[in-house]
RNA sequence: GCUGGUGUGGCUCAGUCGGUAGAGCAGCUGAUUCGUAAUCAGCAGGUCAGCGGUUCGAAUCCGCUCACCAGCUCCA
């Protein structure tokens, strides 16, 4: 604790920077109890830092208190961190011993300058920068162990990293811990689970949820809401196989590029057979609605939506709750249009998910991701260079009309063209994206679709593939994390609880039951046996928006007592009641 | 797919050195009718994830499979 006698430092580094220098200590102990470690990297990230290593035994959770206690008196040692540099002949040899730091000073280039720190009797080659000694870590805790690939590829070794944190403060830290704990508790798997939401079993299998009456409720609730926001903006809806013979996705190119991740039906390999496969994506269905007749310049731009179920058959270890499944529902929709009309498009579409962020309360929780191709890995995509990077800038041209705040990531587009990937992070801090908007250049010409322009030629038009609310499933999980299972009124699957404070009531609150449902709003009454509502247990309750408690007083002057999440909202007739939630539901209120 | 962890009645968990399963909550029955979750009494509920092996004997030991969790990789 500081007092006024000692008042606390001012730092001269910043968090990553005390971070990573814990990282360093971390390892320089992890050395001291198993000096065969071989080394990788250890950086600071997000919230924290890890370093991977790789060693003969296998750490355990069990482990981690030991390594804490060997770092705390390297500390107690107040080691200076300093810094030198050395030519490269001399920098292999001082690594020899370490050939993951050998594999990196050979992959700099000639004229990089090879600098590392040393701390005691610990030297890492490292780029720094450091705290200026070890007895400036005053907060810190490992977190956790586990794997992770050597550069991060899953051909190569898989090494042990070890995770953790540190803070300026110890109060610091502990807030950050208590922290981590509190977002378990709004983690979507677990009370998506407790509230029956959703739930799995062994016998239906890995990633494949089961939708349980509140979770279906929802989602009903959703896509209801999705697609009539869609036909006002002008889309039409189309309704579209959930499988197709593989020709169609050999067209798309899908077959080649994503055949291990379909649900394949019959021989794959016989090439004379015919093949089915389960749908993972909309796109090539889509189009030949499209393709059904000639079109026009004049016909564009057309807007396609559909609530598609796709499947996809993930790797084991990836799938997560309803994040990560195999069989999903995408508000997905492709926009077909002219080369002038994208921008366009593009704006309308983006302001259809902002819509949708907004209603939901979202907007705040997610980041921009512009996601652009790879040039060093060209297999992976379709197309040259030339359109590529013709379309990168189309659509950096529109992020910057629109000043939009986005990040660029190489690598992340997809194998037809580039993304705004709209992303946003669950409670363990893992990002995913939660919805999309892209623009290819290229399925149109494989699938030849044209419009006759007015100039009388046959072209091909531009498509957009995009999505506006997501995944279903996965913006149900993010709603609950957000909301930590009490949901906005106009989303909740029970928006009114009764209670009736004892049997005299109870035939009362049936019929109020019964009016409020008349009135369209979602009402649970506990009726079992005739028993009291009070039996509604109060972990429920505190996710229902409305509870109305009844008894003597109530009932004698018609009026119901309104208790919301928020507080107590006294009494007042059932009819002022069910004008002001009815009010609050249009207005999707949160 | 990879690394590690977990798997006992609907839920949360106990089960010592292998001797053949226990609690609370939920459920059901009855009593209680009580102003904002856990009133009283009783009852019922488990092939200890599944399969195989070791053993006289396995929830406990070994192997395989399945599912769940965290991380890595992947994500049209």
């Amino acid at each position: 604790m500081n007092t006024p006698d000692s008042p606390r430092p001012v730092p001269e580094f910043d968090l990553q920077t005390l971070r990573h220098s814990t990282s360093h200590v971390m390892a320089a102990a992890v050395l001291r109890l198993y000096p065969t470690a071989k080394l990788a990297i250890g950086p600071a990230i997000d919230n924290g830092f890890y370093y991977d290593f790789d060693l003969d035994t296998q750490l355990k959770q069990e482990d981690l208190p030991a390594i804490e206690a060997e770092m705390k008196k390297i500390i107690k040692e107040r080691f200076a961190f300093t810094r030198f540099t050395l030519p490269r002949a001399e920098a292999l040899a001082a690594v020899a011993d370490q050939p993951y730091k050998v594999e990196l000073i050979n992959d700099l280039p000639a004229d990089a300058e090879l600098s590392f720190y040393k701390m005691g009797d610990f030297t890492d080659l490292c780029a720094g920068p450091h705290i200026d000694h070890t007895g400036r870590i005053k907060a810190y805790k490992l977190l956790s162990v586990t794997g992770a690939y050597w550069r991060g590829d899953s051909n190569k070794k898989m090494l042990q990293r070890i995770y953790g944190t540190a803070f300026v403060t110890k109060d610091e830290l502990q807030a950050h811990l208590t922290a981590l704990e509190e977002a378990k508790k709004r983690d979507h798997n677990k009370i998506g689970r407790e509230l029956e939401y959703f739930t799995t079993t062994e016998y239906i299998g890995q990633g494949l949820p089961i939708l349980m009456p509140k979770g279906a409720k929802v989602l009903q609730l959703l896509q209801r809401f999705v697609e009539d926001e869609e036909e006002r903006r002008g889309y039409l809806l189309t309704k579209t196989p959930s499988l197709a013979k593989r020709d169609l996705y050999k067209i798309s190119t899908h077959w080649d590029h994503y055949r291990d991740g379909m649900f394949v039906i019959g021989d794959a390999e016989d090439e004379e057979s015919e093949v089915f496969a389960l749908r993972p994506m909309t796109c090539p269905f889509q189009f030949q609605v499209y393709l059904a007749r000639m079109r026009s310049y004049r016909d564009l731009p057309m807007r396609f939506n559909e609530t598609a179920t796709l499947f996809r058959n993930e790797s084991s270890g990836e799938m997560h709750g309803l994040i990560r499944v195999r069989q999903f529902t995408l508000s997905e929709g492709h926009i077909v249009c002219t080369p002038e009309q994208v921008e366009n498009e593009f704006v309308g579409c983006l302001d259809l998910v902002n819509f949708m962020l907004d209603t939901l309360g979202l907007r705040e929780d997610v980041t921009y991701r512009f996601s652009k191709w790879d040039e060093n890995n060209r297999e992976k995509y379709i197309g040259s260079a030339d359109e590529w990077n013709r379309t990168q800038a189309l659509m950096k041209n529109i992020l910057d009309h629109l000043k939009l705040d986005y990040v660029e990531a190489d690598g992340e587009a997809a194998f037809y063209g580039p993304k705004l990937d709209i992303q946003m992070k669950n409670v363990h801090g893992k990002e995913d994206t939660i919805i999309t908007i892209q623009i290819d250049f290229q399925l149109a010409a494989r699938f030849e679709m044209e419009y006759v322009d007015a100039d009388g030629q046959r072209k091909h038009p531009y498509i957009i593939h995009r999505s506006s609310i997501g995944c279903y499933e996965r913006t149900l999980a993010m709603l609950l994390e957000k909301y930590a299972g009490a949901l906005p009124l106009w989303l909740a699957p029970t928006q009114v609880a009764v209670l009736a404070l004892t049997d005299r009531h109870h035939e009362y609150c049936r019929e109020l039951t019964r009016q409020l449902q008349a009135a369209g709003l979602r009402v649970e009454l506990d009726d079992r046996n005739e028993k009291i509502g009070y039996k509604i247990r109060e972990a429920q309750v505190s996710k229902v928006p409305y509870m109305l408690i009844v008894g003597d007083k109530e009932q004698e002057t018609n009026t119901v007592s309104v208790r919301a999440r928020d507080g107590d909202k006294g009494a007042m007739t059932l009819q002022e009641f069910t004008a002001m939630a009815v009010q609050q539901i249009q207005n999707k209120e949160r």
